[in-house]
DNA sequence: ATACAATTGTGAAAATAATCACGACTTATT
DNA sequence: AATAAGTCGTGATTATTTTCACAATTGTAT
């Protein structure tokens, strides 16, 4: 379950290819060359040559890369044999989006169940995902590893607090407030101002014509 | 405009800064330590400290951090005096999303107007922001810097070209396409299934117990 | 067969970022 | 005053990530 050594940069790299890869497949490309791919991802191609060595030598010199070849490997890479169940906290505009987003197009990741405080939505559907009362959390939840939280920041370290008692693995943040959980527990924040405060900040304050 | 040589990582994480010290400020706090503010932001203390080193000596020794002092420090350095205007295009439910988001609360940003091809939304408005068509957009847009895309990864493509045409400067990019633009244009990529499926692979192949 | 063009994989170098660790200074306490 | 406790700012170090640049290999064309 570990082929450690895989810098964190190139993990999150990973599900990009992965996708792209899966766009290629499906127009019926056979081969692939860092360059182009390097094109179609916006990463630098000595990266995409670095990060796939990571896994071995996956390409041929002079050739390229046989997309099927990569596909597959990136496939068992990515463990898309056995899905992952999702849970989404706070059904408004933001957790209505990911119940629409269909993650099983590429990548075998389901979200199995929603819940929200508002009982005009509890006993709904939303793009085939059921939704349940958030009083219900620990009822319902049993055994999912990731969960979307997606609920007003007031209400973001309270259902924090929870998910880790019922015993989930993995956190995406998309409140403001900066959750506190056990070591055993890994978050990603997004958090949608510092993104765009940050962008604003690049375009003032940065050269209009290099990096990133 | 330009104090150069503020690292990027440096400057993604000024927002924020900028927002918890608003929160301390809000919450009648004089003072803070950067021990302190590494435990509300979960950066490192050292790195904080590093961080506001590039802008000079901000803090007292023994002391730590004048909050107010502080606050009006980043306000200056994130041009909070001046408004950022934004355009969004594509008003789903990501996009709604960003249009009850009050980012005036803290950042002196603000969505100007909105756009969408659906007829039915056309003239209406989500959150005090009007919603033009998007036939529209180079009548309308005029002078908006910022563009935050929430559209359909179809219509990606040919909406990019018409901001870069119509002389946006950045761009914050929610569809799964990579977009391609001059390097006169800035584009901050957030990918909602990738961020998923990188937290993912992180609690399969990382130890549950460190970094990051 | 041979020559040419394309492209990988990677050692080495450079660039960027995080962290350690401590001298210097500040405030609080006795 | 003197001492103790707290905290910054930063030189130095370490870690991580990106990029360069080229030998080795492959496929294609003649």
């Amino acid at each position: 379950m570990e082929q450690n050594k895989i810098p964190q940069a190139t993990a999150k790299r990973l599900p990009l290819y992965y996708r792209f890869l899966n766009n290629l497949h499906h127009q019926g490309k056979l081969r692939v060359s860092s360059k182009e791919l390097s094109e179609a991802v916006k990463v630098d191609s000595a990266t995409i040559r670095r990060d796939f060595s990571y896994f071995g030598a996956l390409g041929k010199k002079g050739y390229g890369y046989n997309v099927e070849y990569l596909l597959g490997f990136f496939r068992k890479t990515l463990d898309q044999d056995e899905l992952t169940e999702v849970a989404l906290i706070g059904t408004g505009n933001l957790g209505t989006a990911f119940l629409h987003y269909n993650f099983m197009k590429n990548n075998n990741t389901k979200i199995m169940m929603a819940f929200d405080a508002n009982p005009d939505k509890v006993g709904k559907d939303i793009g085939g995902v059921p939704i349940y009362h958030i009083d219900d959390l620990e009822k319902k939840i049993n055994g999912v590893q990731v969960a979307i939280l997606t609920v007003p920041a007031a209400a973001a370290d309270g259902i924090t607090n929870r998910l880790v008692d019922v015993g989930i693995s993995g956190i995406l943040n998309f409140t403001p407030a900066r959750i506190t959980v056990p070591d055993s527990v890994r978050v990603h924040h997004i958090d949608l101002a510092v993104e765009l405060q940050s962008l604003v900040y690049f375009l003032k304050h940065y050269p209009l014509d290099t990096e990133e």
